[in-house]
DNA sequence: TTTGATATTATGTGCATACATAATCCAGAC
DNA sequence: GTCTGGATTATGTATGCACATAATATCAAA
């Protein structure tokens, strides 16, 4: 006949928002150590792996720093981590209620560019692809892609009907990548095939993607002046 | 006596990489419902806590989807999640090596603009705060930023001497927010602030910050052309 | 055929426990 | 004083178990 008045127990998810109720209320000032899981697993009446589960999950946020045997600081410079959702280009556009167009531009092989904003380079000789994407007709985005020549079944891709973006996801796998943003003004060429004035500011995102430490591919989208890129924090 | 090799046993990290792995490699091709936790942790030879944890973290990068009796299942779009690093201008900036600056060019109380990129608008009158960031002493981004006129402590913000940017940060709690990128043409006053041309190409980032769903406040920075932001796969 | 209650199933979460690992502290050797 | 190596400590991970929850499947009643 404990006197246990039987409120709901906590569950990890309610540790997490309390604790980082604290911080924001500042009850823990940024880079100030907070008790140990085990003194928060008392207080909260509940077992040390689900305050862990709780902290390591603002860890993940960048809301605190962890170490161990250092103990849980609250993050000095509370980097916030932006998530940006990367779908291939046909879905993209069709999410926006809008109909998917592609056109292969030109496709061949060539020496890889020096420069790639990713760091390291390709390997070997390299397909270069250019195409166009449409949404409801109308020129979307430029595709300028170099992908390793030695990638299994490349010679076989249909890139007439189905743009490398689509074709390289669905068929090769890669270990992760980097990607940039940058506002430029557009290329005579590009500008054309986006159908906008000769120096129009565009906004172009590169991407390349590994596989372990190797290129894979690297793309430079082109979108036009207007286009936006969503992210939550 | 059986044949088992005694191989390190299998931690939550391996279990997630031979599962990409499997994945990556096709063994389980999109769309496809993998093994229940139960059988992978029987394969694996550990318990489906273990399993579990390594499912959840591919769960959270978008590689499978997981419902409850659904089982789990390769995802069938793989929309990658970029993640980006979003610390404070000042950090930003010193962490390039250059030395930090900072300008207030006007403040004043206003009506908040109608349009705010994340979807609402503001409740009350707002505090509305231009200012400049300098790197190396050039111009790198200028600061357009809109603020609820009523959050605690705004009047005595020091924004003379501290960026909006970092005060907020340091002071104000948010629970979220959005983020987007643009192109854009420089308007005659940003050119001026950042020393382009007058119709140059510049990158905005527009930022809402939310607490629950009151709009605490609206930036939009603007960088020349050339500025890159980054993110990882 | 439809409906709705019920059983089944796969994931989600919590707990107690144990041991692993990294970082720090500290005593003792030199 | 400095260095070194072990004791200490906080987090990290794994396990077996139990129960919660959501979604589906099944089957009987209307």
């Amino acid at each position: 006949m404990t006197t246990d008045t039987k409120q709901a127990r906590a569950g990890w998810r309610e540790i997490r928002d309390e604790v980082r109720r604290r911080i924001h209320r500042r009850d823990w000032p940024p880079g100030e150590l907070i008790p140990h899981e085990t003194a928060l697993a008392e207080e909260f009446g509940c077992a040390r792996t689900t305050v862990n589960r709780a902290l390591r999950s603002l860890a993940e946020d960048g809301l605190v720093d962890r170490r161990r045997k250092g103990g849980t600081r609250v993050a000095l410079h509370p980097v916030r981590r932006a998530v940006l959702d990367i779908a291939i280009m046909r879905q993209e556009i069709e999410d926006t209620g809008a109909t998917y167009g592609y056109r292969l531009v030109q496709s061949g092989i060539e020496r890889p560019p020096a420069n790639i904003p990713g760091g390291k380079g390709f390997d070997a000789s390299c397909l270069h692809v250019v195409a166009l994407h449409f949404a409801n007709g109308a020129p979307y985005a430029v595709e300028n892609r170099w992908i390793d020549g030695r990638l299994p079944g490349l010679d076989d891709a249909p890139f007439e009907r189905i743009s490398a973006n689509e074709w390289l996801l669905e068929n090769i796998p890669y270990t992760g990548g980097t990607l940039s943003f940058a506002a430029e003004q557009a290329a005579p060429d590009t500008a054309r095939l986006l159908d906008i004035a000769a120096e129009s500011p565009v906004l172009t995102l590169d991407r390349v993607t590994l596989d372990g430490d190797r290129v894979v591919t690297a793309v430079k989208l082109t979108y036009r002046a207007g286009h936006r890129f969503m992210a939550r924090l």
